[in-house]
DNA sequence: TAGGGTGAACTGTACGTTCAGTTCACTTAG
DNA sequence: CTAAGTGAACTGAACGTACAGTTCACCCTA
């Protein structure tokens, strides 16, 4: 009996270690959060990290995944369109703040290390990519959008001038431009 | 006067250095690009490479550029939007191509290693930018586009969901997938 | 006492640097 | 027109560093 609740060391630990790779994220970015230095900040060794996580990639990636989970609820307020514009203008802003640029780094790393990329999709992509087919097909139902494009690439054209902006990072991508995008992009979506 | 025609070693080192690089990227993506590996197949010495490269990064965007350079030139129909939809297209199947992996693991890298950054943007995303912007100034003079939008936010706009999907290859960038994403976004642009 | 966890050392890879010695294009004296 | 010379550029091979990921003997706690 492996599973159920017989880990409660392990559990400590591993938390352990989210906190510590938080942390080390937001001070220096991916470069920063080296798996010596998770260790040394966590007290776990490296050893046991790695008994829990197959890259260093992925554990940047589940702690940073848990922070803008919470950074970026699902809006629902009833109106669909809005609700689509609402949750574009979230993912924007928190692309143009501080928190952007550590994301542009792990999309980097999961591109560079294939290992990763599952634990990429896991804690970002699969769930952001849900969302927005929830709020696409409330849409849909009333109308609101073109019928004829599925969600995804519904959501492409929303999030992905984005994320061209975030990774090219030229010119910049503050706030302000991040809406003149994500409207000019709203603007192929909604029905005529 | 050291200057005029002085420097032909230089000239074929250099050349030998892209060709090579040339290879290796095609045969094994970036990874294979190594610096050492570089090095042995071109005869050119490392440290000789290192006169006249910063990094690894900027060795690997100056040769793939050219040859992407190559393979997308710049259509001029005389029709002003269908040459913006052509571009957008050319664009598009060069990415979902076997090139669009390679494509992907440069602007990874140059994520990663912000000293590269400036020469992906020479060797890309400039060129790339002001193609596009002459297209759009074009068709604005024509009335056949948004003037509200400026060309930045068109490029943003018209491919940077065909890079998103690039980046995160889920689901994967068929010729067939960026056709829809990329006409899809060029609605939210077109003159009502 | 058994299943984790520890820590420290170790391997492997690849970047980027350094330097003593050599080669090549060009120049100037004989 | 040839031969010695000059300096910039290239070579080759070693080196230092950083970091990923692995291994193993030991320890501790449930």
């Amino acid at each position: 009996m492996p599973e159920q609740s017989s880990h409660p060391r392990s559990l400590r630990a591993m938390d352990s270690v989210l906190g510590a790779t938080t942390e080390l994220l937001s001070e220096g970015g991916l470069p920063a959060a080296t798996v010596d230095a998770i260790s040394a900040r966590s007290g776990v060794s490296k050893a046991t990290i790695y008994k829990h996580w197959p890259c260093r990639t992925a554990i940047a990636a589940e702690a940073f995944g848990k922070q803008m989970a919470a950074a970026i609820p699902l809006p629902d307020k009833g109106d669909a369109a809005s609700d689509l514009a609402e949750q574009v203008r979230r993912v924007s802003s928190f692309y143009a703040g501080p928190q952007g640029t550590i994301f542009a780094q792990l999309l980097a790393a999961s591109v560079a290390d294939p290992a990763a990329s599952p634990y990429f999709r896991e804690y970002f992509l699969d769930k952001r990519r849900e969302a927005v087919a929830e709020l696409w097909q409330r849409a849909l139902d009333r109308g609101e959008v073109k019928p004829e494009i599925s969600a995804e690439t519904a959501t492409d054209v929303l999030f992905g001038p984005l994320i061209f902006r975030l990774m090219t990072g030229h010119p910049p991508l503050t706030t302000e431009e991040a809406d003149k995008i994500s409207s000019a992009a709203l603007g192929g979506l909604l029905a005529d």
